[in-house]
DNA sequence: TTGTAAGCGTTATCAT
DNA sequence: ATGATAACGCTTACAA
């Protein structure tokens, strides 16, 4: 590979005549210009970035570190990311902690892998990127990151408890209101909730939402037509019974393997999705569109947040100001309506 | 963010002593190694790597051309590289093409992102990445790596028509043969495929893996139980009837979808799935243990596929003996048994 | 055991 | 319009 010295010497001009030329600083005679090109080309000269980036002190990278790269969110997460990125012309240092392979699913209930962050954080400082994004498995608080960091850093999918380390999560208040309220347009007011395990940011304030929704169709809250699962498939089909009994004519699952858990138990009690009964799932996975009939959902707006927290961390980059109350971002989600919810006759 | 000069400085020893010690070069007092290193534990001194690799020369670093980031084999591939990466202390510089949301489902028919593909090849030889690993998004003939590229480069889900650039690709024909010959030893001889379209490499070897399988159960091969679909789940619905007709009692559906629209059919037809007949997958999606019955299938190496790539490229770096016919890595599929497949009584 | 200084491939300042 | 040269932060002979 040649340098940008061989590169002048074969031109009979000086390394800086050939810096500003790649650099576009004009000031260059034309003739000379063209032939720098033309030898430039000819010898497949690429410019070495390393000694770029020691020189100018930048190197257009960020670090983005993974939990796990395997789980369902991080992907359409990390795709955003890369999608801004290249927008902006930054490069993406990749880090994928490989939690749940590690320490499976408690990872976050211990604090082992605090200094594993810690210690990719440091590998990434002295990469020189210009700013980290953490991109979280499952949206909870991450306190991982220490504040002595020295560059802009983002939670994607994640809150923090500092306010100088902004994060992108999603708006799930408003989807299970959305969900709520697409299900009490339908006619429905008893609705049962399965909700997640309830330490979780998730059920909460999917909870919320769904009060909400209750209130402004003027539907009184019954917190015994809500129970609890552990967002797998087998607890959607446990808990349907006692929503039914309650005489439940909708269920909201908080997720859509357990509302998938709920398809299988109604189908035993000879109940039909979408005719008889209603049934809303959540985060519109693959599997949702292929239960039969296809479950109404909300999608997360992963591919959205990963985008978010590039543009935030950039901004931070040109310290521009950030407009979100106590740095927190908040993004929409987008309802998938298909065919598991029926419509209900008034006074029925 | 000091510099080695400024803790060389704070600590009244040159810049090679304090190298030296960051080093483990040996040679160095005992107690001015403690003094160097407390200060720089004090100042929170991090290395300049760029710096450093400039001087080096190596980096320490591969780059991963992703096809498609949210293609569902991606994660687990990029999952494996990031796994041996980190065993052996390379950093992923991680560029995602996002050729499917670019151009929907054709890009590989025309060749407008071979010139993206160079682009970006260029921009990561000019970071000084030692290796390139391109991720295909389907296994096919990945011909868009130039052949003066300078670095070691292997393909990961794809083949390549040059020796020299090495690919790692999933063993289908065994993987075929093995769920064939699962369905001969449980009593089936009369095994209908519905197979993927007919151009697609996934096709021909399962296909092959197929006729190994009756050959070996000495059964003739029928041609006319060989049905052709194009992946998705409706072409396995409508496909189904024909094979019925012919009096299958298996179907080795080439992908889980297809098997998943079979099982939609034969629902339809007052067939039961794993009692009435056999029904078989390939890729072990998520949904294919969420269908009713739980779907046999065969789960893709994607993770290994991954893994040993980027041991591949480390023996290349290091340039080491490769071992494989034609530079071409065939990984094992696993497979997953479950509930789908009846046992058939002698002579019925 | 420790220090001096050259050099990695660039950019940028200042002359010419 | 072009060139000489210092500097970026580090490693590494080589000298002391």
């Amino acid at each position: 590979m040649p340098t940008i010295k061989e590169i002048a010497k074969a031109c009979n001009v000086s390394v800086a005549t050939v810096s500003n030329i790649l650099n576009e600083k004009g000031g260059v005679g034309e003739k000379t210009k063209e032939k720098v090109l033309k030898v430039i080309e000819e010898m497949n000269y690429t410019p070495n970035s390393v000694a770029k980036n020691l020189k100018t002190k930048n190197t257009r990278s960020i670090g983005v570190i993974a939990e796990d790269m395997t789980v369902f969110a991080l992907p359409d997460i990390i795709d955003g990311i890369t999608e801004y990125c290249e927008k902006v012309d930054y490069q993406i240092l990749l880090v994928n902690l490989r939690l749940f392979k590690k320490f499976k699913d408690s990872y976050y209930q211990n604090d082992d892998y605090k200094v594993i962050v810690y210690k990719e954080i440091r590998k990434l400082l002295s990469k020189q990127v210009e700013g980290i994004i953490y991109v979280a498995a499952h949206e909870r608080l991450i306190n991982v990151i220490p504040d002595t960091i020295p560059i802009p850093t983002v939670v994607a999918y994640g809150f923090t408890n500092k306010p100088q380390i902004p994060s992108v999560v999603v708006l799930d208040m408003t989807g299970a209101q959305e969900l709520v309220r697409h299900l009490i347009s339908y006619g429905h007011r008893k609705i049962g909730v399965i909700a997640g395990k309830k330490d979780s940011i998730h059920t909460q304030t999917r909870l919320e939402g769904y009060q909400k929704a209750l209130f402004d169709g003027n539907i009184l809250y019954d917190p015994g037509m809500v129970v609890y699962g552990d967002w797998d498939r087998k607890s959607g089909y446990e808990n349907t019974d006692i929503l039914i009994e309650k005489g439940a004519t909708a269920i909201f699952c908080m997720n859509d393997f357990m509302a998938g858990g709920a398809y299988d138990r109604l189908d035993e009690l000879g109940l039909k999705v979408g005719e008889d009964i209603a049934v809303v799932g959540y985060d519109n996975r693959e599997m949702a569109s292929y239960e039969k009939p296809p479950l109404t959902t909300m999608g997360l707006p992963l591919h959205d947040i990963g985008y978010r927290a590039s543009e935030v961390i950039v901004r931070l980059l040109k310290k521009e100001e950030l407009h979100a109350e106590n740095g927190i971002y908040y993004i929409e989600c987008n309802p998938f309506i298909r065919k598991s919810v029926n419509r209900i006759e008034e006074g029925q």
